[in-house]
DNA sequence: CGTTTGAGTTTACTTTCAGAGACTCAGCGA
DNA sequence: TCGCTGAGTCTCTGAAAGTAAACTCAAACG
């Protein structure tokens, strides 16, 4: 028997019967991100962009959803607007990360990773990460609350606290 | 002068021309995993289903969709298919997980971590991740070369070996 | 006072998705 | 040989998302 199903029996749930999948934290988080260019505007912020027009010229994609998106982003406390003021202009809206969406990293790095393993160009990636003081490539990894490194195959999924099982009709 | 700059003019490249965004990694694997499902349905692999049927049930996507996204997947080797038979019925197509399929386990793990954060619901996860092993929770980090966590923040993205700048019109 | 500019909104059109049902296809078992 | 079953495909309709282009709006500039 393995742990999930003898976790389901300690707390008298039937482990015959289809998990709930409505409380999902992967589906719950593609809510909010994972619309079409969500995480586009994302990477254009991390590289530096913070205009409107900006996003627009380097992503090529539709006012009105960068607006949508921009606007969704913002309400999720992933981005926060403030103003700037270029000499001789009026003063414009500009959007930052907060420390929320830099919680994001890690799952984008992860695609890029995957990307620059099995999608890159021959010659190799367009855009290399490294650590900012040591100039040290960085990666993704999972690691075990002692530190060490887990292997994706050496990681098991257990039920937890706000699991359900889904009545049957 | 930051290091991207610096790297650009190395190279003899313009810094003030917009980055050429059509090789970017992130895009790229968003093409093969950024539609509506796809991740849903790796998830319900990595909990252990591999039938059509279990994937509809489960998931309530539309047969049509999950056919799609199922045949997108195995071509993408992300997937493959096995057959299996129960007693007494024919034998069947079952879709397993490739190593090319588990390498996107650290992008969907910082999913789930960023959802798990921020949109659990008030009792916690409904799932957790823990090392088969020592049953010690896991985790995606970020680390540099040398093994040391780096903070989102301390990442600097630097031109790599496929970098081109786009060319104004 | 008219023009320019960044940041949007509106409108019109096309593509994709969702949801439901009918249909196919191959082999197993009666 | 007929019905059943799992794994699909096909077709349809309505809703949502994506795209393109025109339009608005408010300061600042000449």
């Amino acid at each position: 028997m393995d742990a999930w199903t003898e976790l389901l029996q300690d707390t008298g749930m039937d482990p015959r019967l289809d998990r709930d999948t409505s409380n999902c934290s992967i589906a719950r988080t593609l809510e909010v991100v994972g619309e079409k260019w969500t995480i586009l505007i994302l990477r254009e912020v991390w590289y530096g962009s913070s205009r409107f027009s900006e996003f627009e010229r380097v992503l090529g994609c539709p006012r009105n959803l960068l607006a949508a998106r921009l606007r969704m982003l913002v309400e999720e406390g992933i981005l926060a607007t403030e103003t700037y003021k270029e000499p001789g202009s009026r003063s414009r809206p500009k959007y930052v990360i907060t420390s929320k969406g830099m919680d994001l990293v890690p799952a984008v790095m992860g695609l890029l990773q995957w990307g620059d393993r099995y999608r890159a160009d021959p010659e190799g990636p367009a855009v290399l990460a490294r650590h900012r003081e040591c100039g040290a490539h960085v990666d993704v990894q999972i690691r075990c609350e002692q530190g060490h490194p887990v292997q994706a195959k050496d990681i098991e999924s257990v039920p937890g606290p706000a699991f359900r099982v889904r009545s049957p009709e």
